[in-house]
DNA sequence: CCCACTATTGACAGTTTGCCAATAGCCGAT
DNA sequence: ATCGGCTATTGGCAAACTGTCAATAGTGGG
């Protein structure tokens, strides 16, 4: 046995180490083909770390999905005076710079890996939805009643697939994806 | 122990047996957290018999899988003569039916439940997709070539997440959902 | 310099998956 | 009707994996 001798790091520190080792094999291998073992040795600590750290294993994959599954969305162009189309455009050509620079667990994660309807997963991803909608909303200046996120928040779910489109499979170019994404958005808040 | 005394089906009666038992269970919880003991004392089977017909777990899940992503689409309504716009309103209209009545699975099931690019359920919704986009570009009486079809795939995304939001949450209405995706076909297919 | 605190480890128990030889229903042949 | 062979079905074994916990060893404060 290699004994390294044991480094003590702050439980943040520790936390997020376990955390980049664990996003990368998750993004390579499904949930259930990547054994503790696996994941406590790409971090290089004791399998029992992990368990003190994040309870058990399917926490410590939600923490790794939490992460990932939001685009970063913290500063927004200022549209200040423009017409909502024009603003929708911007927006999502904003949204989309994002994906292509960050999101590749935004764009994949798109929903659940089955049909059950409360599913942890899909809460993740779809609390990620709402926030996009929400996003989208004040981008455009518009109130969050009316009814209008939910019409909203599909959306999301189509920009992630013409995305995938886009980055992964090469059959759409960003143009493309930017007119028919801007047009959902349009249409979904009933501005021609 | 219970010894019923051990019956002997055709294979196809008993794949459709543990299929159908499968399909309950996973419908209710993950996957990972349903055993093959559980599937096998749900079908009435003695768990070998799972890995006799299905060879592993895995392959089990993606057989159920199979069969629940995709809508069934067999018949069309007779559309010929009818402008597009009208074509598209009528089949999507068909669509939403097959959704409500059938396709508890086919909303549900939109997408891999991580980011990793090569994910067996991920191809099995990409194919569902594809085939939905070819069904819709036959409806309307357009050819299949000039790059079409990865336009229109994106939109079955869009259409299973409204009707998320309409059959499950409940904040949309049937013809609000048949409105958004309509347009959203019609503004793939370059018709306004 | 030593002690207390706690981050970290290793081992143990229960559960699960995959595999394989043994068993027993069922159908056709005699 | 009965027997024999084919194969659907079973039960048990070994390896792997997760969760738990007591023991260990860095590290900062007194």
């Amino acid at each position: 046995m290699d004994h390294t001798p044991r480094t003590r790091l702050s439980p943040d520190a520790r936390r997020q180490q376990i955390l980049h080792a664990a996003s990368k094999l998750y993004s390579e291998r499904r949930y259930d083909d990547v054994s503790l073992e696996e994941l406590a040795a790409a971090a290089g600590v004791a399998r029992g770390l992990l368990h003190h750290y994040f309870g058990s294993k399917r926490e410590l994959f939600l923490a790794v999905m939490t992460a990932s599954v939001r685009l970063p969305l913290e500063q927004l162009p200022d549209l200040d005076g423009r017409p909502i189309p024009e603003r929708a455009k911007l927006t999502m050509s904003w949204i989309l710079e994002g994906a292509q620079s960050y999101g590749q667990g935004w764009v994949n994660a798109s929903g659940a890996e089955q049909w059950n309807p409360d599913n942890d997963v899909q809460a993740l991803v779809d609390a990620a939805d709402d926030r996009a909608a929400r996003f989208m909303l004040d981008a455009l200046g518009l109130p969050d009643d009316a009814g209008l996120r939910p019409r909203l928040r599909p959306v999301a779910a189509f920009t992630k697939a013409l995305c995938r489109e886009w980055l992964q499979r090469k059959t759409l170019t960003r143009d493309e994806v930017l007119e028919l994404s801007t047009a959902a958005v349009l249409r979904a808040v009933r501005v021609s």
